[in-house]
RNA sequence: GCCUGGAUAGCUCAGUCGGUUAGAGCACGUCCUUGGUAAGGACGAGGCCGCCGGUUCGAUUCCGGCUCCAGGCUCCA
């Protein structure tokens, strides 16, 4: 007999029993055995804690997706035995798979896969592990011409494999599965995409199937209601609703149009911006959105940039649209002789940059071709460094909660060690940048996730990661290190000992681009805005006509008082009006009638709360004066 | 850029198996209505059916190319 701690509990069994033998509850699926994920058709041989796992948890989720991937896989298989597989994970929203089909598959395929699936799910068909030799495993597929399994089997170091079988499908697979295909609930297969084999453009297109699935049909259609819920808030549709912004096709791709009331948003984001970088340090600069192109050959853009830049043809020379800020600040620095007694020097400048993007990519405010962003470089000594990052990550954090985002990631970006020849800088300069970031990131306190190899070549940096209505990462905040632009620029400063020393140069933005920080921003508040960042802060309707000279006067105070004010009266019931200011999503609305008039006084309404009663219009002054701050 | 799908009025969407004047709701305009906290009524205007080419007596519809859009891949603020 074994001792075995199962769901709090100690049992003993006997040697040789199976998880699932000791399990009555048909939600759970997987379990963890001594914290390693198995099977729950796993045999017991020695003492040992079981955790259960069902859809509750991250790990139990992943192997449910993971299980419906290969049902998945196995109905393609069925349908189209030409189909190659290539790899079919679980994924932070449901699961994929990739097949490699001569024909591509067509929405059509997937209502006919999806019911094969049902066939399958409906036939119970367990999910049994092989231990397999990695030789066997090898010929097996490539009498099957599932070459990608070969070169997958091939990259593996272990002599011995696992393969996983249902009836007559068989996939290379770590596991562990749900014990049956009848475990899989409720399904939907979602999208078709191409994807390339391994993420490498060179490499061959495959086609990718994503799907979800729950265990019940409930739970699915919650989930398929909530993206239907998330596109209300998407800041494409809501820019278009709220006359924000427009993109227009015949103006070309990716290029921002600004509508009044979008540019007031991003007027007052601008402002805001400006105050609290002066009131840091920062010097504002402008810089022209041209220069010519021996500049960029010496800042290197031209060889590792070119084929993101707009070259404009000058007389006899070739002139660059700039797609970054930084050579225009390093004239500026290099203008004089610079003293350490000046560092750190911090210029920060709203700059327009101009990218060639690929078409493919582009999306809504979040991904295009103009972008402005809240740029500024930071030229600072050495011992400068963990002092000069740790300012700019309080103020990220400040800005980030002025506009109420406080769930983000932040990831630090290190250096690949085992390719250290793909990186320019020395060692030195890497240790020191390294370590100042991870300095800056704990005098700060901050979480932050390592991301080893993902560093630009040119130094390692930092980048707050904001998300969209669909729950995507879109970066905004970064800060870098840059290693290469002090040694082209040959940037100086004196120092106390009267020689001339290479200055630190650390480029970052807060925003990240206005456009995308914006984008976010109008997901995050569904278009609701605050009242410091609402375009049209308040409406003044008068019920008839009789109201409307009271209502021109309340309209003229409000103006004066600095609000951003508008009248509706037009010829359509208060209730309509109301509608259509609420639809609008304006914050307060002052509705006047006789009974306003004769008091001297508004009734106030609120978006999303309805009607607060009469007050006087200072009372509401004082009220939106309490809220103008925002969040902090 | 690559893969799959798409593009009909300002918006959301019908429709045309290739055939006279392409429809609806919302929005917009005029008039009636002066209504107290989320849609009052009548009438009206509004479409190179994304662009270019081909097939055809005839193309918004079929075919090809392009542009743009959606979701991915790659890339990135």
């Amino acid at each position: 007999m074994i001792k075995v701690k199962i769901d709090g509990k100690i049992v003993e069994i006997e040697r040789g029993k199976r998880i699932f033998e000791l399990v009555s509850d048909r939600k759970f699926f997987a379990a963890r055995v001594n914290g390693d994920l198995s099977d729950l058709s796993t045999e017991i041989t020695e003492d040992c804690e079981v955790d259960l796992l069902d859809f509750s948890s991250d790990a139990g989720r992943e192997v449910y997706w993971h299980s419906a991937s290969h049902i998945m896989a196995m109905a393609v298989k069925q349908l189209f035995p030409g189909a190659k597989l290539a790899i079919g994970p679980a994924i932070d929203q449901g699961f994929y798979y990739d097949f490699d089909l001569n024909r591509p598959f067509s929405p059509e395929d997937l209502s006919r896969i999806e019911q094969r699936m049902q066939q399958i799910i409906g036939q119970d068909i367990p999910f049994e592990r092989l231990p397999t030799k990695k030789t066997d495993a090898i010929d097996m597929f490539e009498k099957n011409g599932e070459s990608y399994k070969v070169q997958l089997l091939n990259e593996i170091e272990d002599d011995e494999i696992t393969l996983y079988r249902n009836g007559e499908f068989v996939d290379l697979c770590r596991g562990p599965h749900v014990g049956c295909t009848g475990n899989i609930g409720a399904f939907k297969l979602l999208s078709l995409a191409g994807a390339y084999w391994r993420g490498d453009v060179k490499q061959p297109m495959l086609q990718r199937i994503y799907g979800i699935a729950y265990p019940t049909p409930d739970e699915l259609n919650d989930y398929l209601k909530k993206i239907e819920e998330a596109k209300q808030r998407d800041h494409r549709k809501l820019g278009a609703d709220l006359e924000l912004f427009s993109i227009f096709e015949e103006a070309g791709a990716g290029l921002v149009y600004w509508h009044p009331k979008g540019a007031t948003l991003r007027r007052l984001i601008e402002e805001y911006w400006t105050q609290e970088h002066i009131a840091a340090g920062y010097q504002i600069n402008m810089t022209p959105h041209i220069a010519r192109g021996h500049l960029w050959q010496q800042s290197g853009h031209y060889d590792f940039y070119r084929d993101n830049m707009y070259l404009l043809p000058v007389e006899n020379e070739e002139y660059v649209l700039k797609p970054m800020n930084c050579p225009g600040h390093i004239l500026i620095y290099k203008s004089k002789v610079r003293s350490y007694r000046e560092l750190p020097l911090k210029y920060a400048e709203l700059g327009t940059v101009y990218r060639k993007e690929l078409s493919g990519t582009l999306h809504g405010l979040l991904r295009v071709r103009g972008l402005t962003i809240d740029d500024a470089h930071i030229f600072c000594q050495p011992e400068q460094i963990v002092e000069e990052l740790a300012k700019v990550l309080i103020l990220a954090k400040k800005f980030l909660n002025r506009f109420g985002f406080h769930d983000f990631r932040i990831e630090l970006s290190v250096r690949d060690p085992m390719e250290k020849t793909k990186y320019l800088g020395t060692d030195e300069e890497w240790e020191r940048a390294e370590t100042g970031l991870i300095a800056a990131l704990e005098n700060v306190g901050t979480e932050y996730t390592r991301m080893e190899g993902e560093a630009v070549f040119y130094g390692p940096k930092i980048d707050i990661k904001l998300i969209d209505a669909l729950g995507r990462p879109w970066q905004a905040t970064t800060i870098q290190f840059d290693f290469n632009l002090p040694r082209r620029f040959d940037i100086e400063y004196m120092d106390r000992d009267g020689k001339h020393k290479q200055v630190v140069v650390i480029h970052r933005a807060i925003y990240g681009s206005l456009e995308r920080f914006i984008g976010c921003l109008i997901e995050h508040y569904a278009g609701s805005f605050p009242v410091w960042l609402a375009p049209v802060q308040v409406v003044v309707m008068p019920i008839t006509d009789k109201e409307t000279r009271y209502a021109e006067q309340v309209l003229q105070r409000c103006r004066k008082q600095g609000l951003r004010a508008e009248i509706n009266n037009k010829s359509e019931k208060i209730n309509y009006r109301i509608r259509e200011v609420e639809s609008s999503k304006v914050p307060y609305m002052l509705i006047l009638g006789q009974r306003e008039v004769v008091d001297k006084a508004i009734s106030l309404r609120k978006h999303k709360e309805g009607n607060l009663g009469q007050m006087k219009l200072k009372d509401f002054f004082d009220l939106v004066a309490s809220e103008q701050g925002g969040e902090n």
